[in-house]
RNA sequence: GCGCCUGUAGCUCAGUGGAUAGAGCGUUGGGUUCCGGACCCAAAGGUCGCAGGUUCGAGUCCUGUCGGGCGCGCCA
């Protein structure tokens, strides 16, 4: 490995990158040297991949290569794997070849293990220092203009512990995209009117009247709240002669609730930046135009007196009605309606955020787009599954009818915007989740949360302690992974555009709390063996400091991405 | 009945076709004269629901099967 420290700009792309491009040429090379024989053109060429492997003595990165090339070589892999390492190595000893890999082995059967140098290490933590904001960000890869369209309850009841869940996935996964270079919009689409809020109105005039709540009204105590608090001016309105009582009522009750649910969601910390309404898509004409829309292109015919969508030609189970026989639209003609009023703001991906019990209509809403001229991949929706609640052993019930229900509030106050961010963020969102209220108040200082917010605040504590005893981080980090501790810390930081990366792609948070463990793990390690501040040894302590300040970025970064707080002192 | 999701340690959950299946909590046993003990180290704990198949290699892909969830409206 050269001594010389590598070129800036080496460092703007992960590491793996890096390892993956000297795979390559290292593949290239032994073709060149005629170590291996070039591919026949017939056959088909395996990606060149590397992968970080789950145990350490494999070495920072290993390739399958050899193996997936032993078939159309028809060379035993490990003779294949030779032949690259010997590229690799060769490559590493040649001064004016920039290769992040030091050391490349072979292991049986025929695994390629390699090992990072020391330069391309510093490289990567002096890029960290050098550039805080801009670190963990990744190149964007097609960027593209994303509107996300998340929550979207209805305005008839406040928003419960299940609408948390669809709210953080909705934020993480904009937090994600931004990183990866995407322009995204936070969007809410509420409905305010429907057969629903007719009902909410009912209900509410019905309180107001004194009169029983109606069968399919709506339960609990916010609807008393909403009758107590419905002004008379509204009230004398909406009851005289021939006025729509339940409508404007209800038109009345889903504004206010929808005030209470903004609240709510800015106390998770999320926050949107387009609050669409139904009513509005229907009063400019999205809709009409989009049923006009599917008609041009054939995919609309009259029967029974409704409008159908031909959605069978599109392997639907059954044509399914956008305009009813009494000519008001369905639910399902203004959501095509609402693509439409989407595309038109100049999105080149939208990306819905569903609980699964609407997977019956994910396909039939893409399907809807395709068949309006829109390219049907770029109508992406993600499902995520249940919340069960868990309290007193027992599970709580999610009905906003019945008014049995926990309130996002409610849950809020028990457990903190933190906690409950971690907690949905280290969660695949196709998985059931079980979360004991209980349990979770009871743990909460053995929250990997506060664990990785405690490793925070240590080292913020730690470059406190440094600058009183006149100590700063060294400038130039040449030289600075001096031993084992500072090695292995260095390791563990350099690997974050590689999560992020893989947040990107999966579009999944739960490997950034993973990492953000590991790296807290790493650190308290890294603290247990290394002293920091020492005035005896100013000249190890500036290179540890560096290490320190960079950790504490990269998991201020990380917590950043995640919406999550990072503090100096807890 | 058909379709989608799901089944991994006592509990809650990871695991992009790779090497000895991991983490946190819980359990057991250790650790600090020193920068934050909300910390660290170690141990115990698994027929990856079950049965076949695909291949150099399967928790991962395919088929079947059993259990759990959800969906199959001129509701939203």
């Amino acid at each position: 490995m050269s001594d010389d420290p590598l070129p800036r700009v080496f460092a703007a792309e992960p590491i793996r990158t890096q390892v993956r491009a000297a795979v390559a040429r290292a593949w290239r090379d032994a073709i060149e040297s005629g170590a291996l024989p070039p591919i026949p053109g017939d056959t088909p060429v395996p990606e060149v991949d590397v992968e970080r492997p789950s145990d350490p003595a494999h070495g920072d990165f290993a390739s399958n290569l050899a193996m997936r090339l032993a078939r159309p070589y028809r060379m035993a892999p490990a003779v294949i794997a030779e032949a690259l390492a010997t590229q690799l190595e060769r490559a590493a000893a040649e001064p004016t070849t920039s290769t992040p890999v030091a050391t490349a082995e072979v292991a049986a059967p025929g695994f390629l293990n390699m090992r990072l140098g020391d330069a391309a290490l510093e490289t990567t933590v002096a890029a960290v220092l050098d550039d805080p904001a801009g670190w963990g960000r990744v190149e964007a890869r097609g960027a593209r203009t994303v509107n996300v369209e998340f929550v979207s309850a209805n305005p008839t009841g406040p928003l419960h512990v299940g609408n948390a869940r669809g709210a953080f996935i909705g934020d993480l996964l904009s937090r994600v995209l931004e990183a990866g270079g995407q322009r995204v919009t936070r969007e809410y689409y509420f409905n305010d009117s429907g057969g629903q809020i007719r009902n909410l109105g009912a209900t509410v005039a019905a309180l107001r009247r004194g009169d029983p709540i109606p069968e399919d009204g709506y339960k609990g105590t916010y609807v008393d709240e909403l009758a107590d608090s419905l002004p008379d001016d509204v009230w004398s309105t909406a009851t005289a002669p021939g006025a729509d009582t339940d409508g404007l009522i209800g038109k009345w009750a889903a504004g206010r609730v929808r005030l209470g649910i903004e609240a709510s969601l800015e106390g998770l910390g999320v926050h949107f930046d387009v609050w669409t309404s139904e009513a509005r898509l229907h009063d400019e004409g999205w809709v009409t135009r989009a049923v006009e829309r599917l008609r041009e292109h054939g995919h609309v015919y009259d029967q029974d007196g409704a409008v159908w969508f031909r959605s069978t030609a599109f392997g639907d189970d059954k044509d399914r009605v956008i305009l009813r026989s009494n000519g008001e639209p369905t639910y399902f003609a203004a959501d095509i309606g609402y693509v439409t009023e989407k595309f038109s703001r100049g999105f080149d991906h939208l990306i819905y955020i569903w609980g699964v019990d609407h997977h019956g209509t994910v396909a039939r809403l893409r399907n809807a787009a395709g068949a309006m001229g829109y390219d049907r991949e770029a109508v992406q929706i993600l499902l995520y599954a249940w919340v069960h609640v868990i309290r007193d052993g027992g599970q709580v019930s999610m009905s906003k009818r019945r008014g049995d229900f926990v309130t996002l509030d409610e849950f809020l106050g028990e457990v903190g915007p933190d906690a409950a961010r971690w907690f949905f963020a280290s969660r695949a969102v196709t998985t059931e989740i079980d979360f004991d209220i209980e349990i979770f108040k009871k743990q909460t200082n053995e929250n990997p949360v506060y664990y990785v917010q405690y490793a925070h605040a240590r080292i913020a504590s730690i470059l406190r302690k440094a600058a009183e005893a006149g100590l700063a981080p060294a400038g130039d980090v040449t030289g600075a992974l001096l031993g084992a501790p500072e090695a292995a810390l260095a390791r563990a930081i350099v690997r974050f555009p590689e999560v992020v990366e893989d947040a990107v792609a999966s579009e999944e948070t739960l490997g950034l709390t993973a990492y953000a463990t590991d790296l807290a793990t790493t650190f308290h390690g890294f603290y247990r063996d290394a002293r920091v501040v020492d005035q005896d040894a100013p000249a190890r302590s500036a290179s540890r400091l560096a290490l320190a300040s960079a950790a504490r970025i990269t998991l201020a970064n990380t917590l950043a991405l995640l919406g999550i707080s990072a503090p100096d002192s807890m």
